[in-house]
DNA sequence: AAGTAAACGAGACGGTACGTCCTGTCTTTAG
DNA sequence: CTAAAGACAGGACGTACCGTCTCGTTTACTT
């Protein structure tokens, strides 16, 4: 079976243009933040014409997205630990670093921010959320280890993990790193170990 | 003692002005979404000039505070229960229902959202989060009848037990009338009850 | 026999408001300029309600006239002189002066400037404009001592004569003051003793 | 010798967008009056942005003049005539003609009264001004001619055959139509070729 | 080597919202 | 009834971006 693409007529993508582009967003993210970030003004520090953005993104959203997706899922990588309490410290300390960050974890919230006025961001990052990502293999060999009940949701596990400190960043309560990782690990082992009784 | 305000001069503010605004944003909230919602679009449904929504507001994102903090706190208001497992219940019932709604829920989440890229409007939502005031009367009462540590931080009761609620609503996850409140309850209380080893 | 108005019900007219915005508009036409001279600034410059002012006048070029009329009647008044030469000499240079000051011309320039997009100022100044009024005692003289021709319209000859001078000084040709003024008085009268022959 | 002009980036200038601006002017101007007319509205009736009015003029005045001058130069031009005095009455005719007509005189009178309380617009009609500029080949071949003195300065010929007849139509004297040429042009002639005597 | 085709930079285009200013009116209390 | 104060509805201001478009130029792949 041949190439599936086609040898692509004219002129090739400019990668230079591309990582121009990326690299303007994060430095305008951090610089004049997301609300004054413009499209125009993401062209004019790239140095880069307004329709090759247009070209390849259709919102400082979606480049934005593209700009941290990779970077944050390094900063976020955990490896396995010696225990389910371990893992789970360090990984609440990456997640606090992370979203304590003036790059990825400003960009995060924005993101964040932006999918709550914009459907179709939130469609973006409700595939591509890089810390729920992110939290899905750690929460799993939590669960391979059996500290957590078979029946449980992974997905619902990681957000149950993460919503209080994600939460907390969002309506800006404390300063991320100073919250104090090992209770809180403590608290959510213990209480999804818990029998479930009940109902709805 | 003599009377704190004077007489205030000149013509005294238009209370009709001000409903008519209120109401003007909720419903271009519902009717356009947030980020389609233009301070001129605001004036123009209420019928009135810009220049007095200006007077009295800064941005959209502060009308929408004062329009929704009190139908807010009335909707999330969740009497003293027979016990903490069923007042939790009930006021994580209130919650999930507000965050769904069409007026209230989506005012939070476009608030809650704006916040993260004006700092402006975190601020405000620091100080009047309705949702974190809806949660600590309720948390206390848990407090008090001993079923948290004594120890315990308000705050931090409050933001663990609301986080993952928020959280899967923020990132999409999942219709949040679905959820099944009772176990969630079930885990935070057992979590939260957990004796503490370890430090940070 | 009684006064033939009635004493006047309630808070008699302010003569100290008057004479504030009347100071007001000649202050702020020097200050900032007829352009930027707004109804809202007279009034506040004036220490004066804005009801205040429209209560009495209707626009600000209105209260220029009325600011400017008194003083340009005596600026411009000229004594009668030995001959029509000397006395048109003499007020020639009155009206230079007076188109050049700082005050009264630019109040007149202003004015007349504003008649030629408002039809409500050019009625106003069409019946009082106090440069053709200054003109018509001196041109009438002139008639009088029969260095005009007896069939002579009294003020088409003054318009004749303030023509030319009030030109240069609307398009900005030279200063006013540079002008000599025996030689243009001594054309104007050549030309004015003419024998008309041919029609139109 | 080089190109004077580089090949110009980017897109050009459209002269849809440049003549549909100069149109509308002249269409408002006649329709609404000057003072009413507004950079908005010219942008709307032309159906252009708003920007792009302001690309390229910065007041309605300085459109009104580029509207205007061309159309101008054009009614006013007026050929050598058998002598002097006519030419000069013909000249005088045209200038009556021009200052009476609905869309020409109107925006001569609007530019010429702008220009009394802005000093940008006076800058620019004292370089531009179409009716001087007019006026200046006349009176140069009536010098030519002989029929003024040698030592006549041309810009002082032109006011003084110009002022009156536009000062007449500035104070809203008479119809403009109406004003009889031929002893006005004698009553001139008759002056500049006076003798002078005397001093300033 | 010449031709074709897409991407590039630049920047003008028609629109629309911004936040400010001013207009002329209205509504209050004080004199 | 006038005055000062100041809020009101309305609307123009000049600026900034939006997303699209039209230039001339560049850089490949095809003949």
């Amino acid at each position: 079976m041949s190439s599936p693409l086609p040898p692509a007529l004219g002129r090739p993508r400019s990668e230079a243009a591309r990582t121009a582009v990326l690299h303007a967003v994060d430095d305008l993210l951090v610089e004049v933040g997301y609300a004054a970030m413009t499209m125009t003004g993401i062209a004019a520090r790239a140095g880069v014409g307004k329709q090759t953005v247009y070209r390849w993104w259709s919102s400082k959203a979606e480049i934005l997205l593209e700009a941290t997706t990779h970077d944050a899922a390094g900063e976020l990588r955990t490896p396995p630990g010696r225990s389910s309490a371990a893992e789970l410290s360090a990984y609440a300390s990456a997640v606090l670093a992370f979203l304590g960050s003036a790059h990825a974890g400003l960009a995060y919230r924005a993101l964040l921010g932006e999918a709550q006025h914009d459907a179709k961001i939130a469609a973006l990052l409700r595939d591509g959320d890089p810390l729920v990502a992110s939290g899905r293999p750690v929460l799993q060999r939590v669960l391979d280890r059996g500290d957590l009940p078979a029946s449980t949701d992974l997905d619902a596990a990681v957000t149950d993990f993460l919503g209080p400190l994600v939460y907390r960043v969002l309506i800006g309560i404390g300063d991320a790193a100073d919250q104090p990782v090992r209770p809180y690990v403590t608290r959510y082992l213990a209480g999804a170990r818990a029998k479930v009784s009940g109902s709805r």
